[in-house]
RNA sequence: GCGCCUGUAGCUCAAUUGGACAGAGCGUCAGCCUCCGGAGCUGAAGGUUGCAGGUUCGAUCCCUGCCAGGCGCACCA
């Protein structure tokens, strides 16, 4: 339809007067306008100097439609208002039906992308700060994976620097081994936050954290063993949270994995002239960019996360050769990626490099930190969702098995953990409270699971009562609230697209909770199961399309869709 | 001081990057047949989109200036 139109800009008005890339038709604003729209005519008007209602009809004179159009209306200043033929509607929801892909399009096919999300520190548990990159990272992960990408999602850890000196020494005196084992990062924490504390006071203290830090960076077999060990305590408890959140990555490579470039790094930004020394340390000068200057040497001889990120892109091309690497970090970390970008672009890195930032999460009182003592781990916060969850299966499924409960439960509480986050845009700053963490109803995951289930218990009753689901082909609209439903599940593929490319979750979100909206009043107001054979099993079908959308949109979110609740 | 972001219904958030009378959920009010799952559905009330200008057929969106808040700005990541 996009192709349709183009053609005919192109043949009337000349090949320069739209771009390629400009959006021509998207979903009307209003039923009464039809179903899709395309207001091309009234900025090309002005480009030409004339009538815009003329441009759009001599645009529409002779034009060749796909069939999918029915027929076209040209309203109010010179919008184009299409109107879908019902008969293509219904063929269009009988194939979605049929086809694994729910027709999505694998746009992404021989392409490479490398995503870069959740990467939390090691010896610091993980807390409700770290869900927004580890949630929305694997949302937008499941689509790209979706749409036929290559993904190769690295867990870039914050495991190595200057902190582990610190943490070293620190273990040495103050380890408690029986809490270590009880619940090993939080008291790696715990020793931690003691030794910074004193280093912070003792100089003597802060010399021989260095001390330790140096010789972790020589190689100290016993330094090794401990950081090693570390990392290994970190990253089981890690793995744990990761496994409640449905989260899994191909890589989980720390900055530790590219300290031996970092040397390599420094020296050829000298050598081709980008770096120079400044008041003893080596830096890029960005002043074309307008951005800052950028350190990648400090004075001592140290690196810093400059050039591991400068080290991580250069490996990252070198091994897998992407079209696209993907940041999911918090808005702090803009500025720190503009300069790395712009150091990859004078280096002459060509792939495609991508900062996906977020809000940052907040608390009602303030922004949380370690030091404050104010924050909330992940874990806790999972728990509270399941055990939310589990208060309310109790109560509106009391004859459901204990398990069975407690399984949904677990499916019900992080879905609607993952969702509260993935259904906002990711760059509004979010002030965290357990009641908007944890919602349970209105717009919500369960509120689509809840539909899911539903749907999945009318298609039970149907193979109970009348007999084996209907052949997928007998999908007709004979009913207006069925149009909406199809109109939307036409949409699919296209928001998917969309919030993919624009990097929003949310699009998605959104889209599904419109989707079951117009469905649950179908449900409500349109008989089917009672509905006389023919146009029963037409809407049986038109059920199944609707669950398998919702369904393969939820999964992409990450979101399970048990099949009760 | 410079830069980035945010400000939309009482509350929490949308609005397909310039389109048609700004939409949902929560809350409030009024309803839903011995009928497919009531975590549901129908309806009502609720808005000068922070303020003031500008650009044009048309602005929540673009430009300028204010106000309020968040974040960043050379050796932490």
């Amino acid at each position: 339809m996009n192709g349709a139109l183009r053609d005919a800009v192109r043949e009337r008005f000349g090949t320069q007067a739209v771009a390629d890339q400009e959006l021509f038709v998207q979903p009307a604003t209003s039923e009464k306008f039809g179903d899709l729209q395309c207001n091309v005519a009234m900025p090309l008007a002005r480009r030409l100097g004339r009538a815009p209602r003329e441009v759009a009809a001599g645009l529409l004179e002779g034009i060749r439609w796909p069939k999918c159009v029915e027929r076209v209306e040209i309203a109010g200043p010179g919008f184009i208002n299409i109107f879908l033929s019902e008969k293509w509607l219904a063929g269009y929801c009988a194939r979605l039906l049929q086809d694994e892909r729910c027709l999505v399009p694998e746009v992404g096919a021989g392409r490479v992308v490398v995503m870069d999300y959740s990467s939390p520190n090691v010896a610091k548990p993980m807390h409700i700060g770290h869900i927004r990159s580890t949630v929305i990272g694997s949302a937008l992960d499941r689509m790209y994976r979706y749409l036929g990408y290559r993904v190769i999602a690295d867990n870039h850890i914050g495991d190595w620097g200057t902190q582990f000196g610190i943490l070293i020494l620190g273990y040495r005196h103050f380890v408690d081994q029986e809490a270590l084992r009880r619940s090993p990062v939080e008291e790696l924490e715990r020793v931690y936050a003691a030794s910074y504390a004193k280093a912070r006071t003792d100089r003597e203290w802060m010399e021989q954290a260095r001390r330790e830090l140096v010789k972790l960076q020589r190689a100290d077999p016993e330094n090794l063993a401990l950081w090693s060990r570390f990392v290994q305590l970190s990253l089981q408890e890690f793995e744990r949270i990761y496994r409640r959140l449905g989260v899994r990555f191909d890589l989980v490579r720390g900055e530790s994995y590219y300290r031996d470039r970092l040397s390599g790094i420094v020296a050829m930004l000298k050598e081709r002239g980008l770096a120079r020394e400044s008041e003893g340390a080596q830096v890029v000068f960005l002043e074309e960019e307008g951005l800052p200057p950028c350190i990648v040497q400090k004075r001592d001889g140290g690196f810093n996360y400059a050039t591991t990120d400068l080290a991580t892109i250069e490996s990252r091309i070198q091994e897998f050769s992407p079209q696209k690497i993907l940041y999911v970090t918090d808005e702090r970390q803009q500025l720190h990626f503009r300069q790395i970008f712009a150091i990859a672009r004078r280096v002459g890195w060509n792939t495609e490099l991508v900062h996906v930032w977020f809000g940052l999460m907040r608390l009602p009182e303030g922004t949380f930190s370690t030091r404050e003592g104010n924050v909330i781990r992940l874990e806790l916060l999972l728990d509270e969702a399941e055990r939310r969850a589990l208060e309310i299966v109790r109560q509106t499924s009391p004859s459901m098995p204990e398990d069975q409960q407690e399984e949904v439960a677990r499916a019900v509480g992080i879905g609607a953990v993952k969702y509260a986050d993935l259904s906002q845009n990711p760059q509004s700053t979010v002030v965290f409270t357990w009641d908007k963490a944890l919602s349970l109803e209105g717009n919500s995951a369960p509120y689509l699971q809840y539909t899911c289930a539903r749907i999945q218990s009318v298609l039970d009753k149907y193979r109970e009562t009348i007999g084996p689901l209907p052949s997928a082909e007998s999908l007709e609209l004979t009913h207006p609230q069925e149009r909406r439903v199809a109109v939307r599940l036409v949409r699919f593929a296209d928001v998917v697209l969309r919030s993919a490319s624009r990097y929003r979750p949310n699009l998605l979100a959104d889209y599904l909770s419109d989707l079951a909206k117009e469905y649950n009043t179908f449900y409500q107001n349109v008989p089917f199961l009672k509905s006389e054979p023919g146009v029963r099993e037409s809407r049986i079908n038109l059920c199944r399309a609707t669950a398998a959308v919702l369904r393969r949109g939820l999964t992409l979110l990450g979101i399970e869709t048990p099949r009760r609740i």
